[in-house]
DNA sequence: TCACTACATCATTATATGATGATATGTTAA
DNA sequence: TTAACATATCATCATATAATGATGTAGTGA
């Protein structure tokens, strides 16, 4: 029956979704030292570069970074500096919860080492 | 080649896939007005119970959320007050950004309406 | 033009995961 | 004990999505 916060609640779910995947996160800590041309990218994540070149496009989609053509390259950094305080904070959270987050595997299925 | 490095992205991914599905945004949002118990929640935001029990398992597992027991009642709380913060600095950068956002869909096709 | 570089965009596949409905567990009261 | 309530768990399904490899596109220099 409030549809417009449920809009809202979409696009904040999607926001945090750019920050949800290990790759991504590589790629926003990479650019959060400064920016980076796709191929540096690549050799500072260490993922393939069609991989890169995916979650860079959902990044910029997601408004998390920045593109700007230079020549053949294609030079990404954060859009906000507020992108890097929210990996700030996460990093602070997690220092004294970690305990309950190494193992937030609701759907993953662990097998019992200690049969 | 840094593997503590890797794991150290996998947890702060984990963390924020918490907050990266819109059910489970508005059962944080529900709880940060105030604690409540699952059936409180399940009215407050219209989700079924059985759903809601189990995205509590997932942020209870993530360290974002507490539960405490009370007679036959489970009481939920943040665990956390930089847990409301992430998602304020979400939504001051959301109004910022959100042209970017409302269409960040990597992975859905969307049919050109304007053929 | 041709070759090379830098990057983007498919198509495909395997897996993750959100939702649902049914069932199980546990608590309280009669 | 039985019934009712509160919550958790399980099986299932449909979808989302991360990764890969191949291909396409554009800029640059020879």
């Amino acid at each position: 029956m409030l549809p417009p916060e449920k809009s809202k609640l979409a696009l904040k779910a999607k926001l945090f979704r750019g920050f949800s995947d290990p790759s991504r996160l590589s790629i926003l800590e990479a650019l959060r030292e400064h920016q980076r041309t796709v191929s540096d990218i690549v050799k500072a994540t260490g993922l393939s570069q069609s991989n890169v070149s995916n979650h860079l496009s959902c990044l910029r989609d997601c408004g998390l970074v920045m593109a700007e053509q230079n020549g053949r390259y294609t030079v990404y950094r954060l859009s906000d500096d507020r992108v890097g305080d929210l990996l700030t904070i996460a990093d602070l959270l997690l220092s004294d919860v970690a305990r309950g987050i190494y193992e937030c595997t609701r759907y993953e299925i662990e097998q019992p080492s200690n049969s």
